[in-house]
DNA sequence: TACCGATTACTCCATTTGGATAATTTTTAA
DNA sequence: TTAAAAATTATCCAAATGGAGTAATCGGTA
């Protein structure tokens, strides 16, 4: 039985699509959520067993994001597969729910058999589900030769980190508490603190060690 | 009407790709060849109006390789889709092929009517065809560009940590904290919090945050 | 049998951390 | 120039953490 969460702010999407995965039987529904937000809460408050195996996840919603929930939640729950399933296919959210850790990325559009069928698939071999056209974009990005405009998406900072943010994250990484660092670069620990909480907020994590664990398995860090 | 040519060097694999066109009356095969090299001389002999719309090629063959084709003739004729059509889907021939020029990138193992159907959708909305393992290789291929530093992973246990103990490194690799651990692997959060300290004792560190550092950098976690 | 390491579990204590809130200054952008 | 964003500092509180010590249990070994 494949476990499986929905989460598009829009109750009809989460209709249409939960009326496509009900023709399989493989298929359990374990919750649906409206934003990245109530997603993650949902998702810390769930027992491991009945954690999602795959995770069907809009971009376009309010609080959190898809992208930015695919990035928290793809770092703390690495066994969990994040499909971005929307209408949208413009180059660049496609580029950033990928480098966020998405799986794959199905439109909208694609009938219930080929979902269904592609997610099966992904559950067999693991490989992600792709929908054509947007397989063909990620070729040409792989095609595109490193252009300064795809450097600066590189490094474009998913978590919308400031360069105070970013600093601070590298020297807790490096095990430092907050009366440390803030010796190091001239502040006050409490300064240090405040910071680290902005940091934690805009990661969707609650402790240090989660946001280390997405600080080194999503390159935030050198 | 689509002109098409193929380029493969096993008689037998041209005949097995021809017959399954043949199926759609809106292909039209122009020229076989059987290698790069026979392929570049054709092309070159041939009026404008006959060349190929779409080029299905193999990349193993002798002479000049499908590779080196693309790469030259996508150069010299830019408006011809070339398409590989291979057997092989090693990470680096998918690559250095997207390099070359590729707009595609199908598998032998496709029925006749994916294949047609995707030549036909390249025709119509110039999107390429890509088989979904592919596309997902592909994925990951901007997912993770970097590779070439592989950690190297320590089977010898440098640092002489015992089995429970590097179970619970992962444990706290992944943000938990005492009471879920111990949750977990149903012991008291006394005897997590004792693991710990006694993990920091021989990593030589005094903070959870000390101890993923090292636990990431030197690969102690998967 | 007696010893050893690993695992389990507990207590007491000082320090650190996470969170909420508030306020001021500096920098940046419109 | 004004408004918004980022950086700074602080305080209060509850919870989590790190450290030290003590001890019981189990499996294998000298």
């Amino acid at each position: 039985m494949i476990r499986i969460a929905v989460v598009d702010d829009k109750m009809n999407n989460r209709k249409v699509i939960t009326d496509k995965l009900s023709r399989n039987n493989f298929f359990t529904l374990v919750f649906q959520a409206v934003n990245g937000e109530d997603f993650l809460q949902q998702m810390r408050a769930l027992p491991e067993d009945d954690q999602p195996h795959i995770v069907l996840m809009d971009l376009e919603m309010p609080h959190v994001d898809g992208v930015s929930a695919i990035g928290t939640a793809s770092s703390l729950y690495p066994d969990i597969k994040f499909v971005v399933l929307t209408i949208f296919d413009d180059d660049d959210k496609i580029f950033r729910a990928i480098k966020a850790g998405a799986c794959g990325y199905l439109l909208k559009e694609e009938s219930g058999e080929v979902i269904n069928e592609m997610l099966m698939n992904l559950w067999e071999s693991g490989a992600g589900p792709i929908s054509p056209s947007i397989a063909y974009k990620i070729l040409q990005m792989v095609q595109k030769p490193v252009t300064a405009d795809t450097v600066v998406k590189n490094d474009d900072n998913l978590f919308q980190l400031s360069e105070r943010e970013k600093e601070i994250l590298q020297l807790l990484s490096q095990g430092l508490e907050y009366k440390e660092i803030g010796v190091k670069i001239f502040i006050s620990p409490n300064t240090v603190k405040k910071h680290c909480i902005s940091i934690y907020q805009k990661l969707h994590v609650n402790s240090r060690s989660q946001a280390l664990r997405i600080a080194y398995t999503k390159g935030l860090i050198d």
